[in-house]
Parts: structure tokens; C-alpha cells; sequence
RNA sequence: GUGGGCGUAGCUCAAUGGUAGAGCCCCUGGUUGUGGUCCAGGUGGUUGGGGGUUCGAGUCCCCUCGCCCACCCCA
């Protein structure tokens, strides 16, 4: 087989596709409690949009992003991340004249160019959501309560959220300064993306890994110090009201999320079960974002989960929940009985009842071995007996018992056995409600 | 973009330079219409690809492709 998937791309395949399913179900219905209502937008943007709203200085938009020119020159880009193209369409379609605060959430494919490695694909997928049209605390703290319920209905047990603020684009800009004049002098001391980052992105170096550049950074101006009056008691009113709430979080003033966009609060989830990539997820507020797209200035906040990372660290309690209804198997007895199990099918689906019909005419074995393979509850036998008084006989697997059920009242014989069932816990949750 | 590891059956893995194997999976059978356990049999490989060394290469050398992990950065 030489044709394979693009790398950095995969299939998702059955029962995975199930996990991934539950996972947006869930994404629904609670950001729905909370007035988030969806937006699609395209996959594939002008390339100016991430450059203008990601920021030039980003890795993103220096070295990550899929560009092509199509067939009249233009040049487009696979999404990388979808807060900029949110807030075009907020501004293309003058969301702005609607009641603020305007609550959108996607679900969907991204694409950015990287060597992939566990948690880091070329295309991912994430789940985010926006609050667009408000700028208090209040906004932010309520988009970190929807965070926590969201992760709590997926059975997490303790993730902490690490949040920082990293001031308005005044505070930044001022901060930026600072840390470029205290890093000049040393500047040949710096490895070579932090010395580039020096003249685009200084507070990038911050967070750096590297040992030898975190000496150099002891003595450094401290964001804290530059933030202003404003500043400040955005991000105490926000720790307030999380008190509050008891969501748990850590204060980590090294936390610089690495977009432009990003004004005031900052925050991400990471899990001790991932790799090397452990981000699940990441946001922050984004009060210039629109103006630097050309509009209004707007304030936002939002966030983006990386869903392959989060559905790699789903608790076992909850992808247990993901299995399918077991179906219920018709086996008919001889060919010719085929057209009346296909007839019996639909009655069972008619009832609600996940359904198989035999219809290969392998051998009863082989079909009752396929079922047992299916997870089968329930296999329907139907052969010249049973046709002759207009019954079936029903197997059941779980008891290993079988016994005679009537064909008009087996849809309802089988339901009832099967809402008992689903009564377990080690039954679906999809299924459900 | 940079480093490191690994490529043998659908999956997990064996095979001192000397005939490519096992387990799982899948299929069939172990009497007439009955799963799981057991037993017997069977399908499936250009050992990622190309070149070289050798009487002989899955094994050694070179090139190439792919996958994985890490760096950078992020979801």
C-alpha cells in the first residue's frame, strides 16, 4: 500500500470516532447553558488575516502556516487557529450591532506546518469558544466557570488552570521596552530564536527553557511592575471572583501566551499525561484584536482546547460511557427466511432497537460467533419453526438462555430487556437522553 | 528547521550471515439450526524501497522513504 494519509494527518477510525462524538456532545450542551451559540467559518483564509490578527512576530505566521497562492494568484492560508477568523466574521457581518456580549463557539480542523510528535499534529482540531462585546473580570471568570463544568462533566478529576496577566497593550509595550533594554547588553549571551525574538517578541524570551538564558533573566524587569492601575484590578477582581467559585488555579507570572493578540488574562490547562506537548488548552483576552483587523476596537476574550490532546487524556470513567448501543442480531434460518429478517429489522429500528441482519448466509455459527464479536445482547433466530407459528426464538447471551417471543411483541420484549440494560453503568451515554 | 530511535503477516513481536516463524486477529471444520472455552486445519510477507559486499543478506554497508520521540513553539 504506497497511498497513506498526508503526514501530520490521521484517520480516526471507529470506536475512537464515538470518544470524539461524546466529546463534542458535551461541548454543546454546556456551552449552550451558557449562551454560546456556534459559528462555522472557513478553513481556509487570506493569509493577511493571520498576519495582521496572529501577529508577524509569531511562530505561527513566521514559520507554521500552510500558504498557497490558488489559480489567480491570491494568497490563502489553511487556518492555524481560529480566533482571527472569528473576529473578521464578527466584524464582516457587524456582530457588533447585535446585544453585546456575543458568545461563539466552534468545533473544528486547524492546520499548521510542524514536525509532528505525540500531541502535535499538522492537522489538529480545536474546541474554543468567544466573549465577544465585554471587558470586565466578571466575563473572564465566567468563561473559566464553563471551562471547569465542561471538564468536569468529562469526569477530569484535578486540573489547574495557570493564569497571568500580561497587561494592556500600554503596560506591554512599556514592559517590552524595558526587558529589551536590560537584554541588549547580553545579547550575545542568547541562543538564536531568543535573540531574534529580542526585536519581535521580547516577552517571548521570557519563558524559555533554555538554563543559561533563565540565569540571564534573574535580574530582569518583572511585568508586575509595569502593569497599570487598571491592569491590576482587572486581574484581582478576576482571582476574587474565582475564589469565589473555588476554581483552582496558580498565579504563574511566567505564563506569555504566544499570539499578539493576547491583552490582560492569560491562562492554559496542561496534563501531566501528555508529552512533551501538554497544553490542553490555552486563552486569554484579546481587547485589540478587531481594531488591529481594521474595525472597532471591541473587547474578547476565549480560549481553544486542543481536542486530540484532551480526548488522549480523557478519564477512563468517561470513555467507557462513548460504547455504542449493543445491537440486537437477526439470524435468519436458511435463505429464504432473509426478506422476513430484513422485514423484522426495521420493526426493531421502528422501535428504536440497533439492529443487524445476518445477511451473508454464512452458517448460524458463524453468524452467532460474529455477533458474540459485535458485543450482541440479543441474537434473533428465525428458521422454518418459528416461521410456521410466526415467531422467533430470541437468545439471550448475557443468561445463555433462548425462548420462543412471539414476532408481533418482539420489538417491545426486546426494549423493555434493553432499557433495563442501559440502566447499568457500563451502558451509553449517547444512548441516553 | 535540528537531533535521536525504529521499520519483518492486519496487530504484538521472534529468527549466532545459511529453508522467514510464533501468539493474537480473520476464515473453515469438530454431523442435521446455536456464541464465549477447547481441538484441528487454512488465508495472509517482493522482511518499507533501491543499490552494494558475499557462494549466500531480514541480519553488514550506502542511499532513500516512512513512522515515533525530543528540541523550538504551541492546542
Amino acid at each position: 500500500m504506497s497511498l497513506r494519509n498526508v503526514k501530520g494527518t490521521r484517520d480516526l477510525l471507529p470506536p475512537e470516532t464515538a470518544i470524539w462524538q461524546a466529546v463534542e456532545d458535551v461541548v454543546r450542551r454546556v456551552f449552550a447553558l451558557y449562551g454560546y451559540h456556534e459559528i462555522r467559518t472557513p478553513l481556509l483564509e487570506d493569509t493577511e488575516l493571520f498576519v495582521r490578527g496572529v501577529g508577524e512576530g509569531t511562530d505561527i505566521v513566521g514559520k507554521e502556516m500552510y500558504t498557497f497562492e490558488d489559480r489567480k494568484g491570491r494568497s490563502l492560508t489553511l487556518r492555524p487557529e481560529n480566533t482571527a477568523a472569528v473576529a473578521r466574521a464578527y466584524l464582516q457581518h457587524r456582530l457588533q450591532d447585535q446585544p453585546p456580549p456575543v458568545k461563539l463557539f466552534y468545533v473544528g480542523p486547524q492546520f499548521r506546518y510542524e514536525r509532528p510528535q505525540r500531541g502535535r499534529y499538522r492537522q489538529f482540531h480545536q474546541i474554543g469558544a468567544e466573549l465577544i462585546g465585554d471587558e470586565g473580570p466578571g466575563s473572564d471568570a465566567e468563561l473559566l466557570l464553563m471551562l471547569v463544568r465542561f471538564l468536569r462533566e468529562l469526569e477530569f478529576e484535578s486540573l489547574t488552570v495557570r493564569l497571568n496577566t500580561v497587561g494592556d497593550a500600554a503596560s506591554r509595550s512599556r514592559f517590552a521596552a524595558a526587558l529589551r533594554e536590560f537584554l541588549l547588553p547580553q545579547r550575545d549571551a542568547l541562543g538564536e530564536d531568543s535573540r531574534r525574538r529580542l526585536d519581535s517578541n521580547p516577552l517571548r524570551i521570557l519563558d524559555t527553557k533554555v538554563a543559561a538564558e533563565r540565569e540571564l533573566l534573574v535580574g530582569a524587569p518583572r511585568l508586575a511592575d509595569f502593569l497599570g492601575e487598571d491592569d491590576r484590578r482587572h486581574f484581582s477582581r478576576l482571582l476574587e471572583l474565582l475564589d469565589r467559585w473555588r476554581v483552582p488555579y496558580e498565579v504563574d507570572d511566567g505564563l506569555v501566551r504566544g499570539l499578539d493578540y493576547y491583552t490582560r488574562t492569560v491562562f492554559e490547562i496542561a496534563s501531566q499525561d501528555l508529552g512533551a506537548q501538554d497544553a490542553i488548552l490555552g486563552g486569554g483576552r484579546y481587547d485589540g484584536l478587531t481594531r488591529d483587523l481594521g474595525g472597532p476596537e471591541v473587547p474578547g476574550i476565549g480560549f481553544a482546547i486542543g481536542q486530540d490532546r484532551l480526548v488522549e487524556v480523557l478519564p477512563e470513567s468517561f470513555r467507557q460511557r462513548c460504547a455504542g448501543a449493543p445491537p440486537v442480531v437477526v439470524v435468519p434460518v436458511g435463505e429464504h427466511h432473509q426478506e422476513t429478517c430484513l422485514a423484522l429489522g426495521e420493526r426493531l429500528r421502528d422501535a428504536g432497537v440497533v439492529a443487524l441482519v445476518e445477511l451473508s448466509g454464512r452458517s448460524v455459527k458463524a453468524a452467532l460467533k460474529a455477533a458474540d464479536r459485535q458485543q450482541a445482547r440479543f441474537v434473533v433466530l428465525l428458521g422454518d419453526d418459528e416461521a410456521a407459528q410466526s415467531t422467533v426464538t430470541v437468545r439471550d447471551f448475557a443468561r445463555g438462555e433462548q425462548a420462543p417471543v412471539a414476532q408481533d411483541r418482539l420489538a417491545g420484549w426486546l426494549r423493555e430487556r434493553l432499557d433495563r440494560v442501559e440502566g447499568d453503568p457500563s451502558s451509553t451515554v449517547a444512548a441516553g437522553r
